[in-house]
DNA sequence: CTGTTAGCGCTTTCAC
DNA sequence: GTGAAAGCGCTAACAG
C-alpha cells in the first residue's frame, strides 16, 4: 500500500538490520536451527515476511560449493516430442533433489553443442544430461569436464567413460521389421539416420537382422540416410519410392522420418506399408496400418536423471560407468473398421491377416504422451 | 595422458599460480585488457589451456550483480507441443544475449507454480516468462518479485502490471466457428478450458460471437469446461455427444481437447465436424475435415523473450506494460481425395461444399512445427 | 543462544 | 602493466 516499489532484492543484511540481529542469526533461523530462541525466530521471520526476503541461492551455492544447483540438459531438437518428453522426465527427477534444469538446444550441431557444454560448465551445473549430436564425445570426457558427471541419452559413450541410458534400438527395430515380413513384405525400404549416430547404426543393424532372419537379401537401393527432419524425410522417401521396382514397405528410423514418410506415402497414393521407431500421438487415428516401436521417453529422462543424481547427491561419486537399456514394445495400429485407405500388404498379400492376434488388442494402447 | 583425473574445477587462482601472476592479471587477460603485455597474455593463456580453466560464471555473476544470468520459463505442460515450441523460441532469443533458460513445469497447478516462481527468484533469474496456471497473478506482481521483470504468455495480466504476449484467441475462434456455421452447422458444441483461464474465456467469447453473428442461440448443454488433458477431454466429448439432440459440430478450445475430441468422435463413428484452437502435426493427414486456428508458438516465445530482454539488457527498465497480440490464421484440412470416412456436414449438408475456395489451397500449409 | 571472522571465485577500485 | 585490498551474499568454524 505505502511501500515504494523495490528496485533491488533485499539481502540477509537487510533482514538482520530490521530484526536487530546478525546475519548469522538470520541464516540460522532460515535453517531452523533449534538453538535459536523462539522469540528471536519470530522477530526474524517477521522481518523476512515484511521485506519479502528470499535467500540468494546463487551466493549460497557458491559458498557451499554446489555450483549452480542445476543440471544441464542438452537436446538435439526440442521440436521433436521425444526430447520435450525427455525434458519432462529429467525435470521431474531433478526437482525432487531441489535442482533446476538448464535447458539447451544443440539443434544437432556439433560445434553448437560444444559451446553449450562449455557454457553449462561455466555456470557450474552439477551434472549434464545430453543426447550428443554425433559420436564425437571427446568434449564430454571426464577430463574435459573436470569430473562433472555426464549421462548420455540414446547413445553409448564412444571413447569416453560415462553413464548412458539407451533404448533397445536393435531389438525393437528387428521385431517391427519382422512383423512387416510376416505380412508378406520382402522389399522393405529403410529411412535411416545419419550413419554417425549410434542409434541410427543400431536400428539399421536391427533392420538387417530381421531381413537376414527371414533369408531376405538386403538391397542397397532401398536404404537412405537422413537428417531427422520431416520435410527432408518426405523428399527422401519420394525419391526412394521412385526407384524401379520400389519397396512395398518402409521402416522409418525415427519420429521425424516417420512423419515425413507418412506424408510422402499418402501424397503418392502408394500402397506402401509403414513401420517406424518412436510411437507418436495420433498414430492410432491415421486410419492406416502402421507398426511402431514404442517406449517411454519420460521414463528415459527420469532414468537419466537418476543415474546422474546418484553421482551428485550423496557422494557416490566414482561408481563404474553404467549402461541402462529401456525396453521397447512393438505396437500395431490399424484402421478401426478394417477399411484400408492405403491398402498395405495386409490386404494385398491375403493370408497373414487373420493370424495377427495382438492387433485389435493393441490398437489403442494408453498413449505415452 | 599423464595428468590424473581432476576432482575439482580449477579456479583463477590455480591459473594465476601456474602463470606466476596475480588473479587480477588473469581476470584482465580473460577480458582481453589491452594494458597487459602480449608476453603475459601468452603465459596466462597457456596456463588456462593447460588447466582447462573455465571461468566460474556463478561467482562472476554474483560479483557483478547479474543474478544467475538466466531467464526463468514456467510452462503449464511441457508434454503439450505448444509449450515445447514456446521454450524453443525463448531459448533462441535468450541465447543471443548469453543467457540460459531455466525451465520449470507447473503442471497447471497454482501452488506448484508459486513454489517454482519462488525457486527461480531464489536463483536470481534476470526475468521470468510464464504462462500462468490461473488468473490469480498476485504472486507475479512487481512487488512480490522485487522488480524482476515478468512476461505473461497467452494470458493478460490480471490485477498486476506486466508485459504479455497474447494470441488472438477471440478473432481466431470466431472465424473458425464462422466457418463451421457456413458449412451449415447450427448445433455446435464447445469443449472449453477451465473458466478461470483467460484464454478459455476469450475463446468462449469468440464462439458465442460467431453464433450471435449468425443469429444462432447458444445452447448451454453444448458447452463444457475441461482441464487440458487428452483422456479427460475424450470422456467429456463422449458425454457431450450423448445428450439428446446432440451437436453436429464441435469446437475444441485447444490442442489437448482437440485430440481428445478426435478420439471420441472417431470411436463413436459419429459424423461430427471438428474445429479447434492450435494447429497440430498430422492434422492434414487425418483424412477427415478439420478446421484449426493456427499461429506460431516459436515466434510467441521469441516475442516474449524480446519483451523481457528489453527490460533486462541495457537499462530500459521502467517502460510501461506492453501487450503484444500475435495473429492467427484459420486453416482448413480435408481428406486428400474427398473421401470422407467420418463424413462431416461438409457432405451431409450438401450445399456449402462448393463455395469453399481456401480449402484445397490451404490443405498443406507449411507445418509450423 | 548469538556474534565475529574468514572465505567461496570473481571483479572493482585504488595503488605502485 | 600489474598487484593488493575489499566486497558481491552467504555460511562454516570458532568464540563468548
Amino acid at each position: 500500500m505505502t511501500t515504494p516499489p523495490p528496485r533491488s532484492v533485499p539481502t540477509m543484511r537487510d533482514v538482520a538490520a530490521l530484526a536487530g540481529v546478525s546475519t548469522m542469526t538470520v541464516s540460522r533461523v532460515l535453517h531452523d536451527d533449534p538453538r535459536i530462541t523462539e522469540e528471536t525466530k519470530r522477530r526474524v521471520r517477521a522481518a523476512v515476511r515484511k521485506l519479502g526476503y528470499l535467500r540468494n541461492d546463487t551466493a549460497r551455492n557458491l559458498r557451499i560449493g554446489r555450483g549452480a544447483g542445476a543440471v544441464g540438459l542438452v537436446v538435439n531438437n526440442l521440436a521433436n516430442p521425444f526430447y520435450s518428453q525427455l525434458a519432462l522426465g529429467v525435470g521431474q527427477a531433478a526437482e525432487q533433489q531441489g535442482l533446476t534444469v538448464m535447458l539447451a538446444n544443440s539443434a544437432g550441431d556439433d560445434e553448437r553443442e560444444a559451446r553449450l557444454i562449455s557454457d553449462l560448465m561455466s555456470r557450474r551445473v552439477v551434472g549434464i544430461i545430453i543426447s550428443p549430436a554425433s559420436d564425437e564425445h571427446s568434449h564430454l570426457a571426464a577430463r574435459a569436464l573436470h569430473g562433472t558427471p555426464v549421462v548420455l541419452v540414446a547413445r553409448p559413450p564412444s571413447g569416453i567413460d560415462a553413464d548412458c541410458v539407451l533404448v533397445d534400438d536393435f531389438a525393437g527395430t528387428r521385431e517391427a521389421c519382422k512383423r512387416l515380413i510376416e505380412r508378406g513384405h520382402t522389399k522393405i525400404g529403410f529411412i535411416g539416420l545419419p550413419s554417425t549416430v549410434w542409434t541410427g547404426a543400431e536400428r539399421l543393424r536391427g533392420f538387417r537382422a530381421a531381413l537376414a532372419d527371414a533369408g531376405i537379401r538386403s538391397d542397397r537401393r532401398y536404404i537412405r540416410y537422413q537428417e531427422s527432419d520431416v520435410a527432408a524425410a518426405e523428399k527422401t522417401v519420394r525419391s526412394l519410392l521412385a526407384v524401379s521396382d520400389p519397396p512395398t514397405a518402409l521402416f522409418a528410423a525415427n519420429n521425424r522420418n516417420m512423419i515425413g514418410a507418412l506424408r510422402a506415402v499418402s501424397r503418392a497414393g502408394n500402397p506402401v506399408a509403414l513401420a517406424g521407431f518412436d510411437d507418436f500421438e495420433l498414430a492410432d487415428m491415421l486410419d492406416l496400418p502402421l507398426i511402431v516401436v514404442s517406449y517411454d521417453p519420460v521414463g528415459l529422462g527420469r532414468e537419466a536423471a537418476r543415474l546422474l543424481l546418484e553421482r551428485v547427491v550423496p557422494g557416490d561419486a566414482d561408481l563404474p560407468p553404467r549402461r541402462v537399456t529401456v525396453p521397447t514394445t512393438v505396437v500395431e495400429y490399424g484402421p478401426p473398421t478394417g477399411r484400408l485407405h492405403l491398402p498395405g500388404v495386409a490386404t494385398a498379400d491375403g493370408g497373414g491377416t487373420a493370424s495377427r492376434p495382438g492387433r485389435q488388442a493393441s490398437r489403442r494402447r494408453a498413449p505415452v504422451r
